[in-house]
RNA sequence: GCGGGCAUAGCUCAGCUGGUUAGAGCGCCUGACUGUGGAUCAGGAGGUCACCGGUUCAAACCCGGUUGCCCGCCCCA
């Protein structure tokens, strides 16, 4: 009594109307994935706390969902009175599903192909403030490939994902590409002491939004010294060019650093490897993509439509992570789209059929004597490949038909003793009102599936 | 974690500077209406104005707190 019925806070109950949309989306997605050669795979919800820990960087690690100790083991945390959060909780809700996917092929190696395309689609959660296009629970379609490090790999999963989303009706997305081993080149040509590497990385992401200037303050801020800062900002100001000019002048900006000089002739590789490729149509190579998860290792991307501040999916290159589990590195590559992401746009951009109804034709019940006659014709019209629906309760007819418009049904089937006296079935259409009998056994022919 | 906005019927919202029984549209229910939905008409139900406390003769309205939701920032899918 006077409990909320409201599900948590940042998560979502989804009810028909909303599965409908999103299982048409994960269907697309599925079976895309499957196209390219990936296979699926599942983990459970939680991890235990050390697996996930340490993988994402400082702000990641905040927002990992935490779960405490069960038993007397939280009675003694508590009882300590000193416990800090990490003595009285020892799992986790996963935060994504890269860090499962590297425990797993350390965990199952040997049973694991050569080359581990798998996908998987399943809810991680975050203990985020919730906005638009965020929530605490969200879905991820994740795919990645694991054992290799060739560039192809790159263009197969980002060409993967760009034929979902032209699968699903996108057309004017971009695919951000960036170098981790570029930032760090930039970074280090700049000057800029490796313990400041990852502030330095921030405030290169801020640059399209905050400007040269904010870029300044956010990194003096940070403890960045101002030669630093200048020389820095400086290399940023000469990038802006076409897409060649300025993975040349990237070059040069790089050029003391190998690096660098690694990440500039990788994304060169890219390029060229994507020509002619689903990914290479969207690919813009875009210096200042940083992204905040802290295992990427190379290539990195982000989805970006216009209407959306956030991105529909991101991944990257991650060849240390695995090895975190195992001790000797694997090298993996991997791609995430967000599927509560793609459907706010798609929703708001009306490409969502509305409504859509989930049976082709209702059968009505008319009274106790009839009600066999309506269960079997039912039947009936199952077995005909139709989708079907039974009123189940002895109410008005009129109350059927309105049931069945309400649902968006196209066809009401009645069998009341006038037709069980002839063996027909009343149909009545409702979109128009027309109504036909039709003898019992061809009604399945007589109603079209939708 | 920081900043801002909102909270009135199932839904979308009105409700003037505090002043009698809190309103509209849509939806819902009943009937006119036939073996039957939609259109029209006639009726009807439904609100502790988020919650708790304060100011006042009087609070949906003013003040404080709580909770929830939304929008930015940080970060991300």
């Amino acid at each position: 009594m006077g409990t909320s019925t409201k599900p948590a806070k940042g998560m979502r109950d989804l009810l028909p109307r909303q599965m409908l949309g999103r299982e048409r989306v994960i269907e697309t997605v599925k079976s895309v994935y499957r196209s390219f050669g990936f296979e699926p795979l599942e983990t459970p919800a939680c991890e235990r706390l050390e697996v996930l820990l340490g993988k994402y960087g400082e702000e990641g690690d905040q927002l990992v969902f935490k779960i405490m100790h069960r038993g007397e083991k939280v009675e003694r945390a508590l009882a300590s009175g000193t416990a800090a959060e990490n003595d009285v909780a020892d799992m986790a809700l996963r935060y994504d599903l890269t860090v499962p996917l590297a425990r797993v092929v350390a965990e199952y190696q040997h049973e694991l192909p050569k080359y581990f395309k798998r996908y998987q689609i399943q809810p991680v959660w975050r203990a985020d403030r919730p906005q638009k296009g965020r929530f605490r629970e969200f879905y991820q379609c994740d795919v990645d490939v694991v054992g290799s490090t060739s560039l192809t790999v790159e263009v197969e999963v980002a060409s993967a994902v760009a034929t979902v989303l032209e699968r699903l009706g996108f057309l004017d997305f971009s695919i951000r590409l960036n170098h981790r081993k570029l930032l760090f080149g930039l970074i280090e040509s700049a000057g800029i002491p490796a313990t400041l590497e990852g502030s330095a990385l921030v405030a290169i992401d801020k640059l399209d939004k905050i400007g040269v200037d904010g870029v300044r303050k956010e990194l003096s801020g940070r403890g960045v010294d101002g030669l630093a800062i200048d020389r820095l900002v400086q290399m940023l100001a000469l990038i802006e060019a076409p897409q060649d000019a300025m993975l040349d002048r990237l070059l040069d900006a790089v050029v003391g650093s190998d690096a660098g000089r690694v990440g500039v002739e990788e994304l060169r590789t890219l390029v060229r490897y994507a020509a002619g490729t689903p990914a290479g149509r969207y690919f813009r190579v875009d210096p200042f993509l940083a992204r905040g998860l802290s295992y990427y290792t190379g290539p990195i991307f982000e989805v970006a439509v216009a209407d959306l501040a956030g991105s529909l999916g991101g991944g990257g290159r991650y060849d240390n992570l695995v090895g975190m589990f195992l001790g000797r590195p694997i090298p993996a590559c991997g791609f995430s789209l967000g599927l509560e992401r793609i459907l706010v746009v798609m929703e708001e951009r009306g490409m969502l059929g509305s409504n859509e109804t989930v049976a082709d034709v209702m059968v009505a019940v008319w009274d106790e004597a009839s009600i066999a006659d309506s269960i079997a014709l039912a039947g009936e019209l199952r077995a005909a490949g139709l989708r079907v629906d039974l009123f189940p309760d002895l109410e008005k007819v009129g109350k059927q038909m309105k049931y069945a418009d309400g649902r968006g049904y196209p066809v009401v089937a009645i069998v009341g003793p006038d037709e069980r006296a002839a063996g027909l079935v009343t149909l009545k259409t409702l979109a128009t009102g027309e109504q036909r009998q039709v003898p019992r056994v061809d009604a399945g022919k007589a109603i079209v599936r939708g």
